[in-house]
DNA sequence: TATGAATGAGTATTCATTCAT
DNA sequence: TATGAATGAATACTCATTCAT
């Protein structure tokens, strides 16, 4: 059930069309047809068009933090670190521009209010990447002292802009603006 | 134009229907009855749905302007002004939940793609009040040298972020964080 | 009742959009729009739109049945009453597009059952000139002994096609094939 | 062009309807109803009302030209042809009374207006058959030389009005009436 | 008589989901 | 598991008609 070929055809179908079309511009007859299977399919894979959503969700998700994680410069200082993770975090969001507009699409609609309680108040569980480095940044007094969601707010809040403008086309980033930015990000968080 | 009082209860009805709903769960039936009047007589308001919601968005960011424009302290130096821009911005955002999540959704709709551009690349005419401030910051070497949208992304998008969470009841923003925020702000922006 | 502008200004505006969109192209608020009146005042003339489309038909059947009396030569024979009398109605129907295409609509609707029953089968009362001539005729063993409608459908069965070609542009008619298609009208019904 | 019953039952409920009642009166709800099946499976065989209505057209028309070729007298001579033309086209009509009114309907409608002009003017591809049969009696001297639009009038004109007025139960045509109108008829078009 | 704002029943069409095969 | 024909509830929008002024 898990890794079938038609399984991943409706997620990469799935994921295009709503992509580009949004949800209610992406019939489930069409992403059915896009997939090469029939309407009924998708339901034997997915129980409904919400969990096929939040199914990709889930799975862009991980791929972002698998891209966070690989090469992530443990050892370096708190600056370095930062500078990576939201390095990695951009360009993936605009190397994967598909990737990019599902997951704006799902952050703002009502799947996106859960996974925004997560990031934003600290898992309950293991912490995060994010997580992590904040608290130590604050422990070394290298970052300001401010509470976890304010430290994302402020660095992922101008990626995410800048990113969006940058896939639909309204401006045109290049690595030097890119590193421009993160500083200017660092600036804001950095003591 | 016309004031009728049918008008304006449309418009509010729509407006709070589709700030909890979105778009797509805001049926004009559902407009209609919660307005109080019949189905038809929205059409004789608005041409169209399409119509409506534009007519909401131009009318939620002529308040938006007003409030800046209001005791804007022209005068001072620059970081005031951004100061003051970016705290009423904030404060209108979290004091009118409402429109913030109508104006969230209209912008990442189709509708908003070409109020992005406008309000990222800059306006054509007459240059609104943040692209005066930010042309004069760099003119003073007061905030850093860099593109319009890049300051938009900074000041905003942090702002954005930390307004959604507040009104979706995630986080609790007080006075002091607010400051505390746009203080990190500016520390992005100013040289 | 009977003489106001408003009235004569409504059946006018009724009649040019009926004319061009159909029944159902012609919605009471344009017409009203196109005669420069309230929506409301239509009403105040008209009972219904199906009371206004009937009337406009009766008007325009008047009018049509005044033209073929002016200069009908009573007192010619058979042939030429029947030429004068075809003449007329194909003519008035080229000359009057307007009025034709209303009155095509009308027949070949609802309304135009009882319209058809009382031309074909001849009216009750006293008869119109049509019926008087084919009567003249077959007792003068001119024409063809048949029952009116035979004589009804051979003689503006084509007319009302050619005009119709005409009338909608698929074929220019001059006056020389006008009286062709007569000549050839009559020899259908002459004895 | 599937023969699912569906399909069929669909054309047939939506001709019935439509002949009685007009375009406008015969709504695709009302249509699936009578059909037997969802409103929504209208649209798995046609992909409009439009559609399905010029699909009902086409399917009348096969069938039309289908009963005048068969045992279509192509070694007789011209007026034996011509008889048996006008005759089977007049008892298709009166027989199949349904598809006659509809026929009416889409004649007199903005679909109708292309299927006119090929008629009128003649096909540009092969011939049709009454095409050829006007080309040769004029070859022949049997029938008077006139654009072949004219003789379509003085033939069709009179069958279409007296089909309609039989089919409407205005009048009632026997045998020898039928064949008294296609003499007569055939006296107009005849050298 | 004249108005035109207001109505709400009615229309074509879409689409997530089901189910017999 | 795989299908795709079938469904019918839901939606934006139209328009003849009404009625308070």
């Amino acid at each position: 059930m898990k890794n079938s070929n038609k399984r991943d055809d409706i997620l990469q179908a799935a994921l295009e069309l709503i992509s580009e079309h949004g949800f209610h511009g992406a019939p489930m007859s069409t992403i059915a047809e896009k997939a090469g299977v029939g309407a009924g399919t998708i339901y034997c894979y997915f129980k409904s068009k919400d969990e096929l959503i939040i199914e990709i969700n889930r799975i862009l998700e991980e791929k972002i933090l698998l891209a966070i994680e690989k090469n992530y410069p443990f050892n370096k200082d708190i600056k370095e670190r930062f500078f990576h993770l939201c390095k990695t975090v951009f360009m993936y969001f605009i190397t994967h521009p598909i990737h990019f507009r599902f997951l704006e699409q799902y952050f703002h609609s009502p799947y996106g209010v859960s996974v925004h309680k997560e990031r934003i108040v600290g898992t309950a569980g293991e912490p995060n990447i994010f997580q992590k480095l904040v608290k130590q940044g604050i422990e070394q007094k290298v970052i300001k002292d401010m509470p976890l969601f304010m430290h994302f707010a402020l660095a992922f809040g101008p990626i995410i802009i800048l990113a969006r403008n940058h896939v639909l086309g309204l401006i045109k980033l290049d690595n030097v603006q890119i590193n421009q930015a993160i500083e200017a990000v660092w600036d804001a968080i950095k003591k």
